[in-house]
DNA sequence: GAAGATCATCCAATTTAGTGATAGTGTTCA
DNA sequence: TGAACACTATCACTAAATTGGATGATCTTC
């Protein structure tokens, strides 16, 4: 069995002229390279020195050896770079749990780098909806949590911080019926149409059931982005997330509707750290990444809330 | 300082449920595996197990490290096959010395699956001409020459086989003077045109003068192709070996001059192997190879010959 | 709760890596 | 052409690493 010693004083022999020098080089005794040496043929079978010359050298198959050897000890050494990041508080990987109603787009420039620059932490997001985060958060105990505050009960060891505001209002397409329907619109009249819902991505806990006012069909989509769709379909209405539609809403594809009561949903939106075992590096990083990330949760503008009767 | 054994155990525990298991699958006392991973984690300073569960398992950060090990593993590995196949008789490298003048592409078809197939023989190609032949038979002392037989002095340990023969013939441009003189074509008319060589590569020793005539303008050509250029260009004459320009003749560009003597020149043309120190596997294997290759020295066609008063 | 596993640790025995000294051989230079 | 010097393999010996078996604490299973 060849061994990395070996491998190296291999190596210092090619580089040096001679096995004496190499000996020096290797702060050893010329007597141990030469032993060293000598063990690695038997080891491998084969003469890797021509020591019919004065100084010792590589033979051609003694070179082609070390050319391998070479790349097992570039590899060693990454090897001890990635322990020494360990050993230096890098975590081996961070697990992020985002909640599906925010914004995935703003929370990837801040993960982006992480991965971009070969960091021994391998970073894993997931993402997923109502029920579907109540469960990862329990099972899976992630680093770190970006979801609305209220909804879920973030038992364990974690610390909230409250990072912004999730708006979400009722909108239909320009051609659904309920756009035509003069404001306010009592609840009655929307229980007349279809509810866009997005499912609940739990696998094992029954589903959160958050905002269902009881109309008599409900039609599942399995993220906002479809019922996005839906919505421009005109197949129903839904509570959606400002910053998906004020540009559908702007291009005059979408209408938000102002209701009798509970037009406007706010949700406060945390971010939550896992306290123990405690964040390694990578994980305090992207804390502190996110926790100052502008842009991460866009406010409605102005003019949105002025067509539902607010600001 | 991490080991290849360190990384072996780690391996093992990996794939065992357990220090136990893992060290009957190394065939070794559960105290010694017990013991290696402990060095092991004193040497990286990271916590490679987690012993907290009844069984020990891998830590995050023990499983980056495997990761990272099994390629080195697999290196490892590569190295002791190429060590077997060294042992088993494979030389680490095979050179070959071919004449430029001789068709490069014949010995093609041979060689490539050698390169293909990722044999452990780096096999070596040394194009050369005239004295450069020479000095690298010489010198480098190759482990097979394809060139003319009468030529070189194959000195040396070299047992030589003829495999066929190479016809050189004057030829011209068909716009050249020398196309529309009426055959046969005396050598002190010849001496009046360009007469186009090729240069000798040899670098220290003096070079070859095969066949100079005594022409008042010699234009020297670095190899046989780019003569070939000149030869187009109707700068001059030079005899060529037949493969290059059968074509050339064929669609009217070149025409074979017949002279009042020395119109065809015939060289034998061998295939020598170095017999000490021997030949390695994959130098026997070429050997045979190259030996039995057919089309590797293409015969002049009966027309070529018959154009100049031959067959 | 008893029987059986698992794992770290201790100890003694063995193996391995390392050292300096020495001998044989090749190189250098006066 | 020697004499001085350099290079390498080998020997005897020491220090260190590795190993296997035994032990005890802890955990699982039934």
């Amino acid at each position: 069995m060849v061994t990395l010693e070996q491998l190296r004083v291999l190596q210092a022999l090619d580089k040096a002229a001679g096995v004496s020098q190499a000996a020096e080089q290797l702060h050893k005794a010329q007597s141990a390279v030469s032993y060293t040496l000598k063990t690695m043929e038997d080891a491998l079978g084969v003469t890797l020195l021509d020591r019919s010359s004065y100084r010792a050298r590589l033979t051609p198959a003694g070179r082609a050896v070390l050319k391998k050897g070479q790349q097992i000890l570039a590899l060693t050494e990454e090897l001890e770079g990635l322990a020494a990041e360990f050993r230096g508080g890098c975590e081996a990987r961070v697990d992020i749990l985002l909640d599906g109603i925010l914004p995935v787009r703003g929370v990837m420039p801040v993960l982006t780098p992480f991965v971009e620059r070969r960091s021994p932490t391998q970073i894993k997001l997931r993402v997923e909806l109502l029920g579907g985060v109540a469960e990862a958060l329990e099972r899976d105990q992630p680093d770190l949590v970006l979801a609305p505050l209220e909804l879920y009960a973030y038992e364990g060891p974690y610390e909230k911080q409250r990072i912004g505001e999730l708006v979400l209002l009722p909108v239909v397409a320009t051609d659904h019926p309920l756009a035509r329907f003069t404001p306010p619109v009592p609840l009655t009249e929307l229980r007349r149409h279809i509810h866009l819902v997005v499912s609940d991505s739990s696998r094992h806990k029954p589903p959160i059931d958050a905002g269902l006012i009881g109309t008599e069909l409900v039609w599942h989509f399995p993220d906002f982005h479809s019922r996005l769709e839906g919505l421009r379909a005109a197949l129903g209405f839904a509570w959606m997330p400002t910053y998906l539609i004020e540009d559908d809403v702007r291009a005059g594809k979408l209408v938000p509707l102002r209701l009798e009561r509970h037009t406007v949903q706010r949700h406060d939106v945390g971010l939550a750290h896992r306290t123990s075992p405690p964040l390694g590096r990578t994980g305090r990083q992207l804390l502190e990444l996110l926790s100052q990330q502008k842009g991460l949760l866009p406010a409605p503008t102005a003019e949105l809330l002025r067509l539902v009767g607010e600001g």
